[in-house]
DNA sequence: TGCACGCTTTGACTTAAGTCAAAAATGCTG
DNA sequence: CAGCATTTTTGACTTAAGTCAAAGCGTGCA
């Protein structure tokens, strides 16, 4: 981890500004909350926080990607999410004090902005504006694990991977073809599985005709059956 | 569900004043919000919503339990969290307006005070105190699912299940006996699995001589060894 | 250009946990 | 207290998914 102090004052309030926790805020709040704000760059692989550690502060990820995730004690990794630009996460430890439930690194080389606890809880007290928006914030958060909760128990992997494309498939407004955005070893660990089970599934629906498989492109070719897949939670 | 008009405003103030959420807040407050919370009553197994209803309010928890939990499409059940008496769930919905991502349902005759979403944003507006108990209320339910999908997929049912048992036993002191606070069936829905699987690994438990079972009653016989269970993430 | 490393795939096998069905236990309710 | 309904347990079986090991690929670096 590096620090990066190479952000002048206004680029850093223009780019506050435009993630959620802190749009709509006076630019005299921005300023102050540019003042507190640290940056740091990470290399592909780095670690931010573990699991156990004192939750010191929360994060804005300015450029790059940060996975945020569980391990087991036998080493396999269940990632929670893959935040990219803009987004901030580990609010909650922020907020209590109490230490990061689960672990982060940089899944590329990223710079994020780091608020300590005690100076952002200061300023929170003061701007009830934020304590708005990071209410919405959480409630982001809580809709996600709601559904990673639902994926991982009451669907199984084919289900899991089918919903995972199709939401891929939305977000490039409804292509056909889709470029995975992480390796599928992270894709896997993604889903609550391993690389070899992943590997088989897509292998399945490829035999299937559901999709076409080419490295991180994946062609739908039937986007019906994979929905009904998808759907059809469990067994 | 039968609405239940028969608090008084000074009972229901001095009842909010005990919960997390309306803690600390002035009286002149509580007044408010107990004008405009609807009690309502629910026999054992009613239902409260479904998940995809619209999000109408939330609520607190006055008398008896409520789960909340999700169902796969086969009609198994994951239990996210079953609430007791001054406990709060729902908040998300209230605050974002979209649907509820779960369904909840009374585990025993309950009664509950229900706050419609519209009056309750604006009572949250004028009331910046309010928020930041949300917000604790919020980043508690976010650790309390950090948890859960910790154990769902990278703990095997064994250990879920000593894990649970270890924190009844905590929360009656360290008591060496600790009563199930819910059916077999429901704890196997609140730990992942099913009735048949859940008796299958208290067998087990029992045969090697972890622990000692009558009914509701569970021994625990070796509460170094069931933390080694529980702490044994998966295989 | 080539080779070396990491990622991905494939194969053979094991295993945890689910399914279905029936028996046993428990606990209400009349 | 009997009798019925629900819950829990047990048994035999199936299956999804993990493990371990080896083989393919592919990309980047020297």
């Amino acid at each position: 981890m590096t620090n990066t102090p190479q952000n002048t004052l206004s680029e850093l309030t223009v780019f506050l500004a435009q993630t959620m926790l802190f749009s709509g805020l006076p630019e005299s709040q921005l300023v102050k909350l540019a003042t507190i704000a640290i940056a740091r760059s990470y290399d592909k692989d780095e670690s931010l926080f573990q699991q156990g550690d004192p939750g010191a502060g929360f994060f804005v990820v300015q450029l790059g990607r940060i996975k945020v995730f569980k391990l087991s004690k036998e080493g396999r990794e269940q990632i929670l999410h893959i935040f990219g630009e803009f987004n901030h996460f580990a609010e909650v430890p922020a907020l209590d004090g109490n230490p990061y439930p689960a672990s982060a690194a940089a899944i590329e080389p990223s710079t994020v902005l780091f608020f300590p606890r005690q100076a952002f809880l200061h300023l929170l007290e003061q701007q009830p504006d934020i304590a708005i928006n990071l209410l919405k914030s959480l409630a982001r958060h809580l809709r996600r694990f709601s559904n990673l909760v639902d994926n991982l128990t009451l669907r199984e992997v084919p289900a899991r991977l089918a919903h995972y494309l199709l939401q891929l498939s939305q977000q490039a407004n409804a292509a056909k073809t889709v470029t995975l955005d992480v390796s599928k070893g992270q894709l896997a660990a993604s889903l609550g599985t391993i690389p070899e089970t992943l590997s088989r599934v897509l292998a399945k629906l490829k035999r299937q005709g559901l999709v076409n498989v080419q490295g991180m492109n994946i062609q739908l070719l039937d986007i019906d059956r994979l929905r009904e897949l998808a759907e059809q939670r469990n067994l």
